[in-house]
DNA sequence: TGCCCCACCTTTTTT
DNA sequence: AGGTGGGGCA
């Protein structure tokens, strides 16, 4: 997080005459990719299909500048999607230039504008020990404005309002720019409004940002102070940036900002909030800032949040003069990936043709395979895993895509049955977790007393016997004597509360002074790397947050002492990697790391994570699960405007990610909401020409019961029983094709509208004969409760289950 | 104030 | 189905 602050060099940087110092950079990349390095000029788009060796023609291009010594590092401006990517790009470019990628910023836009805020904050009424709201901050504190406002009667869910706070904020559009042009007519628009407005009124009062902020409020800076903006325009001379189909209009007005020529006269020597800003007495005025990005439209996969593929789409229009450099040769999977891959992103209309193509080969065929109910299509990929497994393949090779979240759960089940190591990238996060947010909300509040939201989440954790009420008296003196809620706590015998009340408010204010003194040693004193470690250790014992847990008699807790551990083991971490960071170094890199960064220690174990996490990444074999409709297409893109597009785009992105093997599952029942439901084949399906796929067990089979059993069933022999002689890859392929030409099929097994009741008897193709006991659900969600003669108590869809009436 | 029970809502994706 | 939050009661 430190940075190197060279000093600004500006204008005539010779270059070494003779051969190029890049010519071994140039080594090995295809006339397109070499393009793309030795480009110069103001502006310039790379087309970059997946696969397209992107990574390795933007760490060259930036090698290339700094070894023709045509920018210095600390010119260099970099910007990615995730911290991972950044982290990887750094490391690439230090293998291409050694110690002189030092200085250079190479980051997400949030932890660029993060370090851009803490120079400047103080020019604009925060200040530099600003706190960072994650989605979760802002979720609670909406939540308690919805309900102070009384929202919800005007039928404002949190939700709601923090989405809409969100998609305005991307649009650059603030609460008073909101409120100006809102119909004001529209009473729940006024009370939204006022929702808002408060909100940002919070924030500002809390000193701190939520992530739409930091990108806003530095675009709001520049815009308001020309200077400070002067000070970035000269220093960034080259901005290059990845995945640009996924900025928001809040992101491309940075860029923009950024890229613009600089104007204003130097003015005398400026310092910014610590950087060292050294002018040349005559500045000249300069040229914009060269500006590279690169993007996949086809790979545009976040408009859902603001994301306008405009930005890409336009670039020409917006840069005029730009060079645009396609690549569409892919150094990633075989033919037969990517031929499915063309075949179905071509059926977005409103694109631009581009085919991926390859000259490794057809490779395998993608295989398919439905199972009966989402623990069947997940025993198939367990016994699929384990196959390639013991055919070399390491588990690390191997990953598990998924449209939402709550797929992953009848997937883990059956790894941990059949024993496949794995790991859940994403997912319920680390920094999500009650004790973690807690622990940070107590750091928080030593390093920014002014967010009382910190303080009052901790107020009472152990609890201390502070309930709302006490909270409430104390925020009524805070506000009766102008202080802070935090420094209110120091004066507890001030509060006209119990003496009881009063002890614990005493000692909680104590044990945060304590802290702050390890942590904030006062002007003067530097603090040793371990201070946050240690820090937040007085916190979690002295407070008794610790105690309360190990006194807990709740079988969780223990587990929560361990995250507990890990938390500090991980501020041991950075400051062993970051020997000068501070507290609020620590808490900004925590805020803005999500856990889809560590994916360094996901060596030998298969991954699981959904397909938006898998961007950017890469397998040798890929499963795909769960592509059914309503899943993937999501139902709930249907209803919104370039929705199913953007769904085949994830499809698209998922399909991409596999080097050798391709694997696309799916289940013929899905049990969501606690309810099971019937599934039908994604039309993506449809969509991938059928001599692509070989059907292990197509949609088609499922339906007419070929005589195959369910791996569920198989699943639950014990284990010896089980068919190790016949794995299933080793089965013979099914002839499923013309049952299943890829055509969803007409001939559902449909068993109507099937009267059952209880008391009838029943005969079902796998369990036997046996006795309705009751009738459950409506419509086609009817469940018969069955006891089987042979096979006891089961559950069964009537719309679908293999079953007679008797 | 704290605990327990019930109702409800979830499940789209994330910096 | 499972988790969370709110409300009511001790």
């Amino acid at each position: 997080m430190t940075d190197a602050s060279t000093p600004l060099v500006v204008g005539d940087v010779s270059r070494a005459a003779g051969s190029r110092p890049d010519d071994d950079l140039l080594q090995g990349l295809n006339p397109q990719q070499r393009e793309a390095v030795v480009y110069r000029g103001n502006a310039l788009l790379i087309v970059a299909g997946a696969g397209s060796g992107k990574t390795r023609v933007l760490t060259h291009r930036i090698a290339s500048l700094l070894r023709n010594k045509e920018a210095w590092p600390s010119q260099i401006l970099a910007i990615t999607f995730t911290n991972k990517a950044a982290g990887e790009m750094r490391e690439r470019v230090e293998q291409l230039v050694g110690q002189h990628a030092q200085g250079m910023w190479i980051s997400t836009f949030h932890s660029a504008c993060v370090r851009i805020l803490r120079r400047e904050a103080e020019q604009f009424g925060f200040t530099k020990s600003f706190t960072i709201y994650d989605s979760g901050d802002s979720r609670a504190l909406v939540k308690r404005l919805v309900k102070e406002y009384e929202a919800d009667a005007f039928g404002l869910t949190p939700a709601a309002v923090q989405s809409r706070i969100s998609k305005s904020k991307n649009e650059l559009v603030d609460a008073e720019a909101y409120a100006r042009d809102a119909n004001m007519s529209d009473p729940a628009e006024r009370k939204f409004v006022e929702v808002f407005g408060a909100y940002q009124r919070a924030l500002q009062k809390a000193n701190a940002f939520d992530f739409d902020d930091l990108i806003g409020q530095t675009v709001y800076l520049f815009r308001a102070f020309p200077r400070v903006a002067d000070v970035y325009r000269r220093r960034f001379r080259h901005i290059l940036v990845d995945e640009y189909q996924d900025t928001n209009h809040a992101q491309y007005a940075l860029i923009h900002e950024l890229t613009r020529p600089v104007v204003g006269k130097a003015a005398e020597p400026y310092s910014a909030g610590g950087m060292m800003i050294f002018e040349p007495e005559h500045a000249p005025e300069l040229e914009p800032a060269s500006l590279t990005v690169v993007g996949d439209s086809d790979q545009s996969i976040y408009a859902f949040r603001g994301a306008d593929i405009r930005n890409i789409t336009e670039f020409e229009r917006d840069y005029p003069g730009a060079k645009v450099v396609l690549l569409e040769q892919n150094y990633r999977s075989t033919q037969n990936i990517l031929s499915a891959a063309n075949a179905v992103i071509s059926h977005n209309f409103d694109r631009k043709d581009k085919r991926l193509w390859t000259d490794v080969g057809e490779g395998e065929k993608i295989v398919g395979y439905t199972g009966y109910s989402q623990h069947d299509e997940a025993q198939f990929v367990a016994d699929e895993i384990d196959v390639l497994r013991r055919g070399g393949m390491a588990y690390g090779q191997m990953a598990v895509f998924y449209r939402t979240n709550s797929q992953s759960r009848a997937l883990e089940e059956i790894f941990i049955r059949a024993a496949i190591p794995y790991k859940i990238m994403g997912g319920t996060r680390f920094y999500e977790r009650a004790e973690i947010k807690d622990a940070l909300a107590y750091l928080t509040a030593v390093a920014n007393p002014a967010d009382e939201m910190a303080v009052r989440r901790i107020i009472n954790r152990p609890k201390r016997g502070i309930g709302d009420v006490t909270v409430e008296t104390i925020a009524r003196y805070a506000a009766d004597e102008g202080i802070t809620f935090r420094d209110a706590l120091a004066n507890a015998s001030a509060l006209g509360v119990g003496p009881k009340l009063q002890t614990s408010i005493t000692r909680l204010d104590a044990v945060l002074a304590e802290a702050s003194a390890v942590m904030l040693p006062s002007s003067g004193e530097i603090a040793p790397p371990t201070a946050v470690a240690e820090g937040l250790s007085v916190l979690l014992d002295k407070s008794g947050y610790r105690d309360a847990l190990r006194a807990s008699r709740d079988p969780q807790d223990e587990a929560r002492l361990e995250n507990l551990d890990e938390l500090v083991a991980v501020a041991r971490e950075f400051a062993r990697n970051n020997p000068d960071g501070t507290l609020l170094d620590f808490l900004t890199e925590v805020a803005l790391v999500s856990d889809a960064d560590d994916l360094e220690d996901a060596s030998g174990t298969v991954s699981l994570m959904t397909l938006h996490t898998a961007k950017g990444l890469e397998f040798e074999t890929v499963f795909l699960t769960g592509v059914e409709e309503d899943l993937l297409p999501h139902r709930i893109s249907a209803g919104e405007p370039g929705g199913p597009s953007e769904e085949r785009r994830l499809f698209y992105v998922g399909v991409t990610r596999a080097r050798q093997r391709l694997y696309l599952t799916l289940a013929m029942t899905r049990a969501q909401f606690g309810e099971v439901s019937v599934a039908m084949p994604s039309r993506f399906l449809q969509e991938v020409p059928a001599e692509l796929i070989d059907w292990r067990q197509s949609p088609g089979d499922v339906n007419s019961r070929g005589g195959t059993q369910s791996r569920a069933l198989n699943a639950r022999r014990p284990w010896g029983q089980r068919r190790t002689d016949d794995p299933p890859a080793l089965r013979p392929k099914s002839t499923a094709m013309e049952k299943f030409p890829n055509r969803i099929p007409a001939k559902v097994r449909d068993n109507g509208d099937m009267e059952l009741a209880s008391g009838d008897r029943i005969r079902h193709e796998d369990f036997g004969d046996g006795i309705v006991d009751a009738v459950t659900g409506e419509g086609p969600k009817r469940v018969a409760h069955v006891r089987f003669d042979k096979a006891g108590a089961k559950k069964l869809l009537i719309k679908i289950a293999p079953i007679e009436k008797l």
